[in-house]
DNA sequence: TAAATAGTTCATAGTATTGTGAACTATTAA
DNA sequence: TTAATAGTTCACAATACTATGAACTATTTA
């Protein structure tokens, strides 16, 4: 099992999918770029809290950062990790009608 | 901020693919279901880790079982799943290639 | 009924993630 | 040059996740 690898490096990109603030921010960004601290004044909370959380994501390579002076800007630096979301969303979604149906029929 | 709770309850349902051998099952499963044994058997490791693993997976509503006899047979719930999980995927496989054409070009 | 197969559950120890505040760097404006 | 703004980095405590083995349940076969 030597391509036990390359599991390791897929679930090593989709952890980034897995915090409530980092899923926050991927949908902030579905269609534009933002600065830091527009991104914190959206989410709120701790600025160090954020940056370790948006340096995660930068560096496994689903954000990208643009610098214009003072100001860093966050985007997606691909289509795909956004699309991805959406779909566990649906599946979220889906769960949850699932559910309340079960319970509806009790 | 009281939509917050939708990002946990997202976050929770992406946490799902953050592991490995999760990653390897809902491989495995793109196409067919298998039963416990069939997966431990291609996995490796410990009945009672991949036990707890699928019993996760199955609580997120990712997988659905089905007994029949003493076999239990998991499933995925969904499609839309293994569509979010090849994206990664290739978000994975292009983060490779940026970063070996960034090495080359050293 | 007894033994085997197929899996689950539980307690626990080890590891990894997360949040916090303080200290730090870089750029711009006064 | 000084102060302000925008962010990053660091150390540490709290929490969550994971792996392990033993004990357990359910179904089938002998």
């Amino acid at each position: 099992m030597a391509d036990k690898k390359i599991f390791e490096l897929h679930a090593n990109v989709c952890k980034a999918l897995g915090h409530p603030l980092r899923i926050e921010v991927i949908d902030l960004l579905q269609d534009k770029e933002l600065c830091f601290t527009d991104i914190l004044e959206i989410t709120g909370g701790l600025k160090s809290n954020l940056s370790q959380h948006l340096s995660l994501m930068t560096k496994k390579g689903i954000l990208k950062t643009r610098r214009d002076g003072q100001c860093t800007f966050f985007s997606h630096s691909s289509k795909k990790v956004a699309q991805a979301c959406r779909l566990m969303r649906e599946v979220l979604v889906d769960n949850l009608k699932n559910h309340k149906e079960i319970l509806a029929n009790i």
